[in-house]
DNA sequence: TATACAATAGTAAGCGATTACAATTGCCAT
DNA sequence: ATGGCAATTGTAATCGCTTACTATTGTATA
């Protein structure tokens, strides 16, 4: 089953089978119509191999994250697929596993299967391998890393803008003594959470001590392992902000386990809003990162950029996005006394 | 950068590179070294759709999943992934969100792709769309489900002696009224698993009774609706047995809502183990689907009936994996007196 | 009526690999 | 010397589609 044989039925050449099937205008409707009723009649699909070979378009896309079973990823892959399924475009995904090594493997990958465009969802992407990219004029979409270069655009999360809500929301309930649990701090991603915290705090003139501040691993034993430091300190604090929403979730188990409750000794605020964050026991205040629009401008920015020619690439953009305070059980009014361990 | 220009750097034809790549053995070592430094040195990677449309191999393998933001399904993915790329080959993943519309699309995007097989992790699969592969001679693996036909393998877990597990331990520890919230009873893979309790029960001489048993969802919503209809009844459980590890969530929270405590009053038994469980409050006791091995099977069972020439298939086999119970803090001794709400 | 041009359709040369088949070489037994 | 055979390599057809280029219309214009 190939073309030919549809050009065959429709008693026309493959070329203008092939014109049909690419919507070109230069068929006569009749014989478009024509076509269509011996395609559908033979049930025919063209091959795609076939297709990306002739015409150096793969219909593919490569989305690189670092871990499908951090629950922050499906619903961005998820997002993502929807998009391109909708564009009758495939995705190739890929998970890193935080590791240089299978970076290096997605990307070769990649190439292997001349994809039109990639979006690279994880900040561990080192410049050499960009420029693979860039050399080959496949265009590029980065989250949280900007880089201007040709074809190269950026989504971002303002992720200052959350932890000035997250504060703003907490110093409203009176909250003064505010701690703050990283992500591993050797991800760029979990830095650039660290430093809008401090920045965050700095807006609202309150202090950013050191026992108040522990690194977690953005998972939940991280997140129980940091609390119980943090709950260690002599002046114990009555909120805290969470790197993410695992992280949360350990800490108010670490914070159950000390014989406290949440939010009435202590609230807790998470980040990225997962969907077991409305789940938990308290749910979960935190703040929601659109994913789904952010998935959907990453693959509109490869797609519209996606070249037929692999010529040169114009300059990419760049796209941020705002997090949104969602308050839920786990914050509440600050502690009166000061409540010591 | 194509095969010819690695031709032309080692003196040799395409043939001979192409045998290289291949690992043909009737290359003269020699040979095949100058062929290899010739692609070391101009870093080439063949083209894959090239690949495949000469060889008719796509080296690409279908997943199709129900929903990947289903916290069951990630480690699936990831585990499969990393076999796949382990072997050279490489991962479509489909998602159908239920939907037989979408089921349609995901079967007919790996058949444009020319997926060298398909694993159906959904059991919404009907027989119609299994003859499609069948019929091209494309291996496919099924998860629970049992279809005796060329090419095609299946993957089950053995629920009922999970279920089983699950009973004993809970009436080890004194339990006699257990309920149970199902899944979605319209999916099959959640009308397996509340048959699977039927039985197990049965085997116990337990009494299923009409009040104790509630649909759920599979999500945490709908654990937390069935458990508060569970919890209308005059005979109040001591235990409950859920379908999955969410439903299970939401059941505790129904039973905190209630003012009763997991597992003083009532104990949780939750299925999958999905990663989460280890963290919840109180932890989940659980049966532990062993996902990994799930998806390694199921791709070596691909990759080793991948044929050629498309000719027909040898027979698929059956392979049954055992669910294991996990005991964590959310079962305990049956509470004493029959507690009424 | 001749000419130009738009609309439509066909011819055939790629795309970059794989692989059947043919060719060459060297060695051995006759 | 010579036919046979194994080992190695090359030639060229092939996979199924895209698309540049060419050919054939029909129609409007001069």
């Amino acid at each position: 089953m190939n073309i030919k044989a549809v050009a065959l039925k429709a008693k026309v050449s493959t070329a203008t089978v092939s014109r049909t099937i690419n919507g070109s205008a230069t068929v006569k409707p009749e014989t478009a119509e024509r076509v269509r009723r011996a395609i559908e009649s033979l049930n025919f699909y063209p091959d795609i191999n076939a297709r990306a070979l002739g015409s150096g378009r793969s219909s593919l896309y490569g989305l690189i994250i670092s871990d499908i079973t951090n629950p922050f990823f499906p619903e961005l892959v998820k997002a993502f697929e929807d998009v391109a399924v909708e564009h009758q475009q495939e995705l190739l995904i890929a998970n890193t596993d935080y590791d240089k090594a299978r970076m290096e493997t997605c990307v070769i990958r990649m190439l292997q299967r001349k994809v039109d465009g990639v979006a690279i969802m994880t900040s561990e992407m080192d410049d050499r391998l960009i420029e693979v990219f860039s050399r080959r004029h496949i265009p590029l979409v980065l989250l949280d890393t900007d880089v201007a270069a040709p074809g190269v655009s950026s989504v971002r999360f303002d992720y200052r803008i959350g932890v000035v809500a997250a504060i703003d929301h907490l110093t409203a309930l009176h909250h003064r003594r505010i701690a703050f649990i990283s992500g591993p701090l050797a991800l760029a991603s979990a830095r650039v959470r660290a430093t809008a915290f401090a920045e965050g705090m700095a807006q609202h003139h309150l202090l950013n001590r050191k026992g108040l501040v522990a690194e977690g691993n953005h998972r939940v034993d991280g997140g129980l392992r940091a609390m119980k430091r943090i709950l260690q300190s002599k002046l114990l604090p009555t909120a805290v902000v969470c790197s993410n929403d695992l992280t949360a979730i350990g800490a108010i188990s670490a914070i159950y386990q000390h014989g406290l409750r949440v939010p009435e000794d202590i609230s807790v605020v998470g980040y990225d809003d997962i969907q077991l964050a409305a789940h938990t026991h308290p749910s979960l205040t935190t703040l929601r990162l659109p994913r789904t629009e952010l998935a959907t401008t990453a693959f509109h920015s490869l797609f519209g950029k996606r070249s037929i020619d692999r010529k040169p690439l114009p300059m990419g953009e760049s796209h941020v996005f705002q997090p949104h305070l969602i308050i839920r059980e786990s914050t509440g009014p600050a502690a009166q006394g000061p409540s010591s361990s």
